[in-house]
RNA sequence: GCGGAUGUGGUGAAAUUGGUAGACACGCUAGACUUAGGAUCUAGUGCCGAGAGGUGUGCGGGUUCGAGUCCCUCCAUCCGCACCA
């Protein structure tokens, strides 16, 4: 009897199924281990073999740690709010709700096919009304609260109404004000406060809440007709689609991430991530220390104020450059310089991000004619308006110091502006040629600052400012606050209805607010979203409930804790649960979500954990980031302007244009001819100039797997011809899993003859189980230990490609040494089980022992003492000693 | 430009703390067995060389008794960010 793999696996399959086999329950006897896979988006092309890597990955994982006696919660779900469903729903006029349901349906099933030991009692979906009620409770709990910077941590709004009713907003109290809050803000006294009408109150309050309404300019898709996070922004274009984006001021729903800054940049230092995820978040959040410094404007109130990292250069400063979109542009601009100001204005705002950021090398720029006066000098400085300088950083205005910075520089070049230097370079170099922009030399020309090193000189700079009250120390983060609103109808409703205009939040009573039936899924005729065709959708019948919804990381940034208590109906999930699970110890995802959904759930889990929800302040402790799978495309070449195809190595004596195959028409690269001709029916009279030997090669490239490539390979056929346990093996021993490889088939063989192998150590050649009972032979428990020692290694540093060749390698060993003695093959059946679930499990029972058992073993333990007389020492030489060191054969 | 990663046979790769480079697998070569299969078994397979031997981890240098591994310079490829003051 062969290993027959599609009996033995739907046998298993549907046995798990049935025993409820891989169901978790809070244990407090025994430790816990977490095990996470990033959720997929449903979409309707099924899974391609890509996505199974890490899904393989972390199943192996767990059932490790459940044979290392952990308690191993490991959950999967879908993130089934999204775009495409949407899209789909316009053009299809089928509720999106139930394209979500049939592509949830096929994921299921093809992960089923797999076996993996998620527990699938706890899945969630984002979409569900069930799960979405607590990700609009989380949004009003961040609605209704804001970040303290005295106590460092979010708290409830109730705190900072207190703390207007006895002291106001003044200056004594003004170390509250953050970022942004800090421009808009008036003062008031506490008796102020207490006179404010309840709609001046909520006003002043939206400037501190974590989930905000406010102005701000976010990165508008006409395309879509909506609004969209910077990660989901591309080189100026959606990530979906790649349509243009502009940027455009508009009232939105915010998160007051900017707060958390700092806290998030502390946190990375706690995380056992790749350094290169967590300088990407370095980069995002972008912090810089500094100063802002305020000029007073010439003949006029008020002043621009400037941040700087070089606050060093002050005395080099030659001009002030505003931002095209500054508050202050108008103002400051002159009577007969309105008209040059106005235009270059206008052509600024109008170009796109992404024209903005193709020439970023194109020089442009206005004088207003206005003057600023330098704050230690007393000169006066010319204030100009320039595309260069972002409105969107710092304060939208910076010093220009042309002789130490390079954009300072070629503006002043460009516009014949003067050139001052003020700092000595550490070494020959010529300033006429270029911005001397090291942070090392004298300064000079610089009154107090005379003769210090730049490194010296900033902080003394930074003092005199503060001293003379020019401008004061500060930090400034490159991060924005996330927009958090959609004009979409797939989503989250944000809980918010309008009173007189203001925005009040629903009660937790009165969650979930479900998302309303619509006729369409497009906007209104008047640009509304589409969630305001919904008729007669009201706030107790007279309010407008907000009409934007949720972004696709609402639901993604708190997944992992509803996981933990999926059923709860009283809370997103109650406190003994999130206690015991506490933080994801293993995370496994793609790398592309290191700047979105990495950071935004961090935030959240930040303020549930400062509103005391939870015990933990970061989600997720370890993260293993899997490579991407990459698909090989095959080629035809058309002859350009006829039906002919030519060859491979032929295609240099004609013009062509290549043309994708589908990888299901061509193999070893040959393309048959016949299928290719009824593919598609331009093909049908195709011709062929083919090789001497009347085949058609095709022609190959490594691209990203897309149906539009037609390079996509389903998991589905492979398990059909080979058997999940050969496609997950082969899957693992493809490579490391964090590199990225294109799919190739050609050694899958070499993984089922593995498995058949391992089969015949259990078989006899009439499919009779062979299992001698007894004493095990020496040299077998010697290969047995060895492996297990191996192995173990192996999985603890997530090094599966080596754990795969390392089993191979004892299976060899095994079936030389004829050994099927009971205890050895026992341990090697536990030891393979998290590889290969399926041939594990039958062995197990072929063994003798209770079905469904093998997976809750424990993890045989390795015996040094027969490693002892199979290793061999050899001579080393140490700082002239020798000693010795032994090597496992 | 800045940051991160990678570079080892014909191919995917291994080498865990500086200690026999290329495990394991694919492929290939030769043979055995077979009513032919994508089966199984045996032997071989980094390169040069008939051989002894020499040589070899992107290039060049360094540290060391010893370097794929550590340090420096450069080159190539991939990924991320990019007028951030």
């Amino acid at each position: 009897m062969e290993y027959d793999f599609r009996e033995i696996e739907a046998r298993w399959q549907k046995f798990w199924s049935e025993h409820a086999t891989f169901k978790v329950a809070k244990d407090a006897s025994r430790k816990k281990y977490y095990v996470l896979d990033m959720f997929p988006y449903p979409s309707g092309a099924g899974l391609h073999v890509g996505h199974p890597l890490g899904y393989i990955a972390s199943d192996i994982f767990s059932r490790y740690k459940r044979l290392k006696g952990f308690n191993v919660l490991h959950p999967m779900g879908y993130d089934s709010f999204g775009l495409p469903a949407e899209q789909y729903a316009i053009q299809t006029g089928q509720h999106p709700a139930l394209t979500t349901e049939q592509n949830i349906a096929r994921y299921r099933q093809q992960m089923d096919q797999l076996g993996f030991c998620f527990d699938w009692e706890r899945e969630v979906r984002t979409s569900d009304s069930t799960y979405y009620r607590w990700t609009q409770w989380i949004f009003l709990e961040l609605f209704n609260s804001w970040y303290n910077p005295r106590t460092d941590k979010a708290e409830p709004i109730e705190t900072l109404v207190k703390l207007f009713s006895e002291e106001g907003l003044n200056l004594a109290v003004s170390d509250i004000l953050t970022g942004d809050i800090e421009k808009e803000l008036h003062t008031f006294s506490a008796k102020e406060w207490n006179a404010f009408t309840e709609a001046q109150k909520r006003e002043v309050l939206m400037h501190f809440r974590l989930a905000y309404l406010g102005e701000a300019y976010v990165n508008w898709c006409p395309a879509m007709g909506t609004v969209l996070a910077n990660d989901e922004v591309i080189n100026g274009v959606s990530e979906r689609g790649g349509h243009p984006v502009e940027r455009k001021l508009l009232k939105q729903w915010s998160m007051r991430i900017t707060a958390y800054s700092q806290r998030l940049l502390d946190g990375l230092e706690t995380l056992d991530w790749t350094e290169s995820i967590k300088e990407s978040q370095r980069n995002w959040i972008g912090r810089s220390e500094g100063a802002s410094v305020r000029f007073p404007i010439q003949g006029l109130e008020g002043s621009i104020e400037v941040f700087t990292t070089r606050p060093d250069t002050v005395f080099g400063v030659s001009f002030v450059t505003l931002a095209p979109e500054h508050e202050l542009v108008a103002k400051v601009t002159t009577a007969d310089r309105r008209d040059d100001v106005e235009a270059y204005v206008n052509t600024a705002k109008n170009r796109s991000e992404r024209e903005r950021m193709a020439d970023v090398n194109t020089i442009s720029g206005v004088f207003t004619g206005s003057y600023v006066s330098h704050p230690f000098t007393g000169q006066l400085i010319p204030i100009w308006v320039g595309d260069y300088v972002l409105v969107g950083y710092g304060t939208g205005a910076v010093m220009a110091v042309p002789a130490h910075d390079e954009r300072d520089y070629k503006f002043a070049m460009h516009f014949g502006l003067p050139i001052k230097q003020v700092i000595e370079p550490s070494r020959e170099f010529d300033l006429q040629k270029e911005a001397w922009t090291e942070k090392e030399g004298k300064v000079i020309n610089s009154d107090i600052l005379n003769g210090l090193e730049v490194k010296k000189a900033i902080p003394r700079a930074i003092d005199a400012i503060e001293k003379h009250g020019f401008g004061k120390r500060r930090i400034n983060y490159r991060l924005r606050d996330a927009v958090f609103g959609r004009q979409r109808y797939w989503g989250e409703p944000i809980p918010i209805y309008y009173k007189d205009g203001i925005p009040y939040a629903l009660s937790v009573e009165e969650l979930p607010l479900t998302l309303p039936e619509v006729d369409k899924y497009l906007p209104t005729e008047d640009g509304e979203p589409p969630l305001a065709r919904a008729a007669d959708w009201k706030y107790q019948g007279i309010y407008e409930y907000e009409h934007s919804t949720m972004p696709g990381w609402a639901g993604s940034s708190w997944y992992f804790l509803r996981y933990m208590d999926p059923q709860n109906s009283s809370s997103f999930a109650s406190k003994e649960e999130t206690a015991y699970w506490n933080q994801v110890d293993l995370y496994i995802g793609g790398a592309e979500h290191a700047t979105g959904h990495l950071l935004y759930s961090r935030f959240w889990t930040k303020v549930m954990f400062d509103l005391g929800h939870i015990s933990f302040q970061e989600p997720f402790q370890k993260m293993i980031n899997q490579g991407m799978i990459l698909g090989k495309s095959s080629f035809v070449y058309r002859i350009n302007s006829s039906n002919s195809f030519v060859t491979f190595s032929k295609k240099g004596d004609f013009e062509t244009t290549p043309i994708h195959a589908d990888i299901s028409l061509v193999d070893n690269g040959k393309l048959d001819i016949e299928g290719f001709r009824k593919w598609r029916p331009e093909f049908g009279g195709a011709e062929f100039i083919c090789e001497e030997d009347g085949s058609y090669v095709c022609g190959t490239e490594v691209e990203k797997m897309s149906k539009s490539k037609y390079n996509v390979q389903t998991p589905d056929e492979l398990v059909e011809k080979f058997g999940a346990d050969t496609l997950r093996m082969y899957e693992m021993f493809l490579g490391p899993l964090e590199q990225s490889k294109p799919w190739d088939t050609k050694g899958i063989n070499g993984v089922h003859n593995f498995l058949r192998k391992l089969w015949r150590l259990f078989h006899d050649q009439n499919g009779n189980v062979i299992v001698e009972n007894g004493e095990s032979p020496k040299e077998a428990l010697k290969t047995l230990h060895k492996t297990i020692k191996k192995m173990q290694d192996d999985l603890e540093r997530f090094s599966f490609n080596t754990g795969v060749s390392n089993f191979m390698i004892c299976v060899n060993e095994l079936t030389d040494l004829k050994c099927h003695n009971h205890s050895v093959l026992k341990e090697l059946v536990i030891m393979l089980s998290p590889y290969a679930p399926h041939i594990s499990e039958e062995l197990w029972t072929k063994l003798g022992y209770e079905a469904g058992t093998v997976g809750i073993q424990q993890f045989p333990a390795f015996n040094e003492s027969f490693l002892v007389e199979s290793s061999f020492a050899y001579p080393v030489s140490f700082n002239g000693k020798m000693r010795f060191k032994a090597e496992l054969s």
